[in-house]
DNA sequence: CTGTAAATAGCACGATCGGTCGTTCTATTG
DNA sequence: CAATAGAACGACCGATCGTGCTATTTACAG
């Protein structure tokens, strides 16, 4: 499992891990409406009942929460978002899967604050140190990743072989976090429609 | 010109409106990167180099600052990427204007931390209180605004009269939005390409 | 059962937060 | 010119920030 140098190589207690496990949880809840930079070592531990330094503890640093809240958090959006599309049929139905999933994960507010990286995406001008550049790389893999859906969809022929896979990778992922954002400031159902079949039009449009 | 509760009726002496311009000018731009609620009126002082107290006298509160620094930002916002559209000729060409322009006013960095109003569109989630609301009602009032350009384009002719102008608007303002994130957050002139790129074919397909 | 290290709490620190107060300086007006 | 009021300042408030250091409790290995 995940080891950080505070907690490398120490012998693990089974009520520690549960604890950690339940302040991560925490964590990427109230970070994904606060974000990672408003995100507090009180207001955390008051929302968990324990104390400042008892949280603190499990972490040596303010950094390394936040380290680990994003490795929690994708570890969630995975489990409800890409999960999901890897259990379907590969080719177009996965990227179909994929944004389904996408769209019942903000619906469902799996996250209080919308999606929690979309959420990073904003904030991260600032931006220095360990944090952004995780952020960052973040940001690059998934769209690594989401891109290699959109190719799959194409080399399956259900595509059209002339699309830019790039291009509609970025405006399928354009639709996506702008729902969020309307969704999270809105909170009208109008909006996850709108958002839906935004991406159904640009998959339309890239099937001719 | 604009007025809040602590300057009303007063008279105002003329190095004040100076240095009260220069405040506001100075937080459109720090919270364009670190947002309106990490504006901060000790970082703001230090940056122009006035006393706390001697800054915080023209406002009252954080809340009317931050009010006041939306006013000032629209104002730019109006003067970089609404007067450019409004000088174009009517229906479609405006429209094909103020995309432009906004893609200009990223690339020229007229703020330090890309668009100020993307900035809030995602730190607006714990919202409550009048900047909350201000914050949504500019959001809404953007977007009417906005679709009345896409309309204009429509009843021109130019859209092809069966275009779901506010769907359309949408993708457009996802696509600018997302160019946004990634520009400030990749640095890349390719990004701003893709962007273009983006609502060049959005509109393309709207002309069928 | 006991020894020990992990888990957690308590307490205090320096810095910074938004905000108040009293004072000094000076631009403007009558 | 004198009177007035706005501009700006430094000191300070209580609260909260992240971060240490120590003491106490407690789960678990031998």
């Amino acid at each position: 499992m995940m080891q950080n140098e505070t907690t490398a190589g120490r012998r693990q207690r089974s009520d520690g891990v549960r604890t950690h496990a339940a302040i991560l949880e925490a964590a990427t809840r109230l970070a994904s409406v606060t974000g990672l930079e408003g995100l507090t070592l009180g207001r955390l531990a008051a929302e968990l009942g324990v104390s400042k330094s008892g949280l603190y503890a499990h972490f040596g640093s303010k950094e390394q929460l936040q380290l680990e809240t994003i490795d929690a958090a994708l570890e969630i959006f995975g489990r409800e978002v890409i999960a999901p599309a890897e259990a379907a049929p590969g080719g177009l139905p996965r990227l179909e899967a994929l944004l389904e999933a996408y769209f019942s994960y903000l619906e469902r507010w799996v996250f209080p604050g919308g999606c929690f990286f979309a959420s990073l995406l904003a904030e991260m001008d600032a931006g220095r140190g360990v944090v952004h550049e995780k952020v960052v790389a973040t940001e690059r893999e998934w769209l690594r990743h989401f891109e290699g859906y959109v190719e799959a969809a194409r080399r399956s022929g259900a595509l059209g072989p002339d699309v830019d896979v790039p291009q509609l990778t970025f405006e399928l992922y354009a639709c996506m976090e702008l729902t969020n954002y309307h969704w999270v400031m809105f909170r009208d159902p109008a909006v996850l429609e709108r958002g839906r079949r935004a991406v159904a039009r640009l998959l339309a449009h890239a099937r001719t």
